[in-house]
DNA sequence: ACTTATTTTGTAAGGGCTTACAGAAAGGAG
DNA sequence: CTCCTTTCTGTAAGCCCTTACAAAATAAGT
């Protein structure tokens, strides 16, 4: 069943039936509602291939994440998804792994596929990588950031300003004397040179430089956090707060530590369900992510549209005190 | 660019750059080379829709969940992704909301993009419900049901024995003389008749019969369970354990038990990360997803490869038990 | 060397849709 | 009842690729 059985069935031209399916304004009300009658007997839907070939997109969205079964990510994709549905796209999604390797070969194939955009989720890109495959994605197809930063044309990012969350966080733990805040971060990201960059300005703001000992790279499970808080304690490295780059992190250290017996506070960062599942609950740090992806798809809408937008917005972030802070 | 722009830079036809760029066998090798060095001096991909018009296929496929940004869902649509892009399919992700209307919808708009299959997580569908969209649906596409079921031709299931998991619990709490087990669900989906069908038969097995009261409906968030698990006991609905249908349930359950002071089992289902992010640790019946995609995928192999494949799948629940269960 | 079998290549016909352009119908003015 | 607009419809030429079939080139057999 094509484009010719109903344009014959109804008695017009392919353009006819076409222009109806396009809902183009120069057919007459009554042939549309004839070739309209004739497209619902039939159950005919129009081939999206050739639609594809035709009007040179499918209305695809490439939708690119490191890990959708991550908390964080999965909300991102839901935002996502939920926007693209209701405009009528396509989310194509793709996880990438961490390395950059693999969101390279990630956006080349988002790129053969057509897509109209790719919203990139919490890019691991850094300023300092060989981002020319990136240069040349963004040279075919807009892409969108969220959580993550690239100076590029045809790159348009939005990110919250994790720096200063963390800066403000740093100072607030400084006026109630906890001078050593030990930093839990899973990989050096974008986010993650942000948010260690606020931490060691928290420091320099009171003359202090911040303690390398206290920045430590740990995987993002609560075994190996356990491992690493007991491991720091047993080579006697001491600290009197907690931040974790994300809640997972923060919550890990949570845990090890009243299995331990050592109360101090505790922050994460992302707020996400984990925060207010954990008991005590935990103090997180909200990085506005509907807010984000609310303004990353108000580009993205832009963008389609040929429309211009800003190359990069950055939103807010705010703390959301808890147990975890507020008891120690 | 296209692929005559290659067959002339190449000196051959359209013909043999198309096999060339389809692996076929029918080249000779050194024509194949050329090609292939003019394609990668040229920058060549072949236009995907072009492609799929020609082949009938993108070889895309469709995953369709109510919600993402729920773990559970996150997880089994990770598992799906990472499957797929292994074997060099899209995928096509779709939230649907949990009304069946939706989920018709979703399904409709999956077979218009013509999809090679679609992979549905979760199933709200009952076996009672006006299912003739789904049997229309699946007369064009395979579709493959992961944690839910179905039966209808073409609709290929995997579940979990999940009314076995809650027979059993039923019948270990009765062993421990607990007999009012208060059964909190968030939806009547095809999963939660089928435990809720094991809840009752524990205690037929034991010639009681449940007690109505028990089952309650709740949604899915800390605050509603909290309110709901007070508003039980100032009813005077009493309960010596807690069966959540999801682990999000279970942990709400503790929290509010917690802070009213009582302590008895409590038992969540999906063995989520939530269970191991609980405090005390949640225990949870563990439904086995990795298995379910695993099998899932491996009929969605078999049904590309127009390979036939069993209906119906199930897979051995079994029961974590942690700190939740121990105690009390 | 010559015929036959086999492999390799090319030609051309789709696949189903969009849309520029031309032509027909309808509406308005005189 | 013409003539000119304006609106609607149809024809035909793409869009870019795949593939059946025919033709050419090569290999094998005697």
């Amino acid at each position: 069943m094509n484009i010719y059985d109903i344009a014959e069935k109804a008695s017009v031209s392919i353009a006819t039936v076409s222009r109806v399916l396009n809902d183009s304004p120069n057919v007459r009300t009554a042939t549309r509602e004839r070739v309209l009658e004739v497209i619902r007997q039939e159950g005919y839907t129009p081939n999206a291939f050739a639609r594809g070939l035709g009007l040179g997109s499918m209305r695809m969205v490439g939708i690119l994440c490191t890990n959708v079964r991550d908390t964080f990510y999965a909300e991102a994709v839901g935002y996502v998804e939920e926007h693209l549905r209701q405009n009528n796209l396509n989310a194509i999604l793709r996880c990438t792994g961490p390395t950059a390797e693999d969101k390279k070969q990630a956006l080349e194939y988002m790129v053969q596929k057509n897509v109209d955009a790719i919203v990139l989720i919490g890019s691991t890109f850094r300023e300092d990588d060989d981002n020319s495959h990136i240069a040349a994605a963004a040279l075919q197809v807009p892409i969108i950031i969220v959580n993550g930063h690239i100076d590029l044309p045809g790159v348009y990012c939005v990110t919250c300003d994790e720096k200063q969350a963390i800066f403000d966080l740093v100072d607030q733990l400084f006026r109630r004397h906890k001078k050593r805040i030990l930093f839990l971060h899973e990989a050096i990201t974008y986010s993650c040179q942000q948010k260690i960059a606020g931490y060691r300005e928290g420091y320099a703001q009171y003359g202090e430089s911040a303690d390398d000992a206290l920045i430590v790279q740990v995987e993002r499970n609560l075994d190996a956090v356990n491992d690493c808080i007991k491991r720091l304690l047993v080579q006697g490295v001491s600290f009197d707060a907690v931040i974790g780059a994300e809640d997972i992190l923060a919550l890990g250290a949570q845990k090890a530590l009243h299995r331990i017996g050592l109360n101090m506070p505790i922050i994460g960062f992302n707020n996400s369900t984990l925060a207010r599942c954990a008991t005590p609950e935990l103090t997180s740090v909200d990085n506005g992510l509907p807010d984000m992806c609310a303004t990353a798809l108000q580009i993205l809408d832009n963008l389609l549209d040929k429309q211009p937008a800003t190359p990069h917005i950055v939103i807010p972030a705010h703390l959301i005190e808890r147990d975890s802070f507020r008891l120690n």
